[in-house]
DNA sequence: TCAGCTAGCTAACGCTCGTAAGTATGCCCT
DNA sequence: AGGGCATACTTACGAGCGTTAGCTAGCTGA
């Protein structure tokens, strides 16, 4: 059982959400589990009772994320037809989940590579997933007579990117929410595929 | 004196080539100097006739990118006034930059928070002259009615990161020049101010 | 009340890391 | 021919890492 008020509020939770924080600024080879129990006031054996190794820690954040686009991806296309319609809810739950969760997207995109096989391959296969299915939107769009642009790869790179860049200067505590992000962003993106919106 | 033709390449050059390859892969914590030595073919403590410590080579790929950049953008932006003529050229060579030096652009945009103070303010002051002269750019843009954007810091982040991301894709043997993908990508970038080419 | 479990602790492990010291080898120039 | 220098090597260090083992305290539920 667990306890009901632990004096001090360690959890697995708490441990996976100060790993998350850590890797993000530091990554996961600058990050020590040693800072992490420090951070939680804990010594670092400590931390075994709530998780089961570092790598684990990364496997738990990255997993989540990566199956998380993916659902955001499905629900958000799901029933729609037109290639601008689709096009500009892909993007949108995907530039807002960057906004919305920020460390993550760090840690997914700069330490993916630092997985252990085979895990590794697993989670790229479905980071492909996403990506081939954007691309897809772009190159029906461009067949439609939709979207203008001269290679849909180049395209779905760059919105792609451009959707991940929010996480590396999007504050919460900023002037801006996340909804607003993601449609502005929405906006960039319909750009270079040559739809204006205004 | 250098020795004319060693029996074995390596040099403080091909130690730097090296470790940038490496630190591109895997990060700069990510890399051991053992495995530096060991793509050279050479024991990890003869490394040291070539630097002075693990952290000097990252210091010294941080530098001469970080200035290479500035170099860059001053060269394509001076003598020009028009806000689209500047912003043609300095995204031009920015984009050109991120495919012709992959490596290094992975490196300075991972792995700049791993190097030690003093170094790292000062790199990361000289990192955000060049976003600043960006932002500055597409402000004067903006006053003058060539662009329409709601907010120029917001685009110019995503025009940055934009560039940036081509780093993460682009291919030396593929198919596309880093001259067709930095027009391509500085087509993107005008379209997300509002100018249009075609 | 007390058994059992949760979750903390200290101590210690084996490993790898970056780096230093001292030694050997072989080319270059005089 | 031989001295000097560049560059490789072996050996070793101290520190820090992730992880394991075993102990202890205190809450929970019967």
């Amino acid at each position: 059982m667990t306890r009901a008020t632990p004096r001090n509020a360690v959890s697995s939770r708490t441990v996976l959400d100060t790993a998350l924080t850590l890797f993000a600024e530091r990554g996961y080879h600058g990050t020590a589990l040693s800072q992490i129990a420090e951070a939680l006031e804990v010594r670092t054996p400590s931390l075994y009772n709530h998780m089961t190794s570092k790598q684990e820690l990364l496997r738990t954040i990255v997993d989540a994320t990566v199956r998380g686009v993916l659902a955001d991806f499905r629900q958000a296309t799901e029933g729609r037809t037109e290639p601008v319609d689709r096009l500009f809810h892909a993007v949108l739950v995907y530039a807002r989940r960057h906004a919305t969760h920020r460390r993550e997207a760090i840690v997914v995109n700069r330490d993916t590579s630092s997985l252990e096989e085979p895990f590794r391959s697993q989670m790229q296969e479905l980071r492909r997933e996403h990506e081939h299915a954007l691309r897809q939107i772009i190159s029906d769009g461009v067949t439609a007579g939709r979207f203008t642009v001269d290679s849909p790869a180049l395209a779905s790179f760059a919105i792609r990117e451009l959707c991940v860049s929010i996480a590396r200067w999007y504050q919460d505590d900023g002037p801006i929410g996340p909804d607003q992000v993601a449609r502005e962003y929405t906006e960039f993106a319909l750009s270079i595929v040559g739809v204006g919106i205004r």
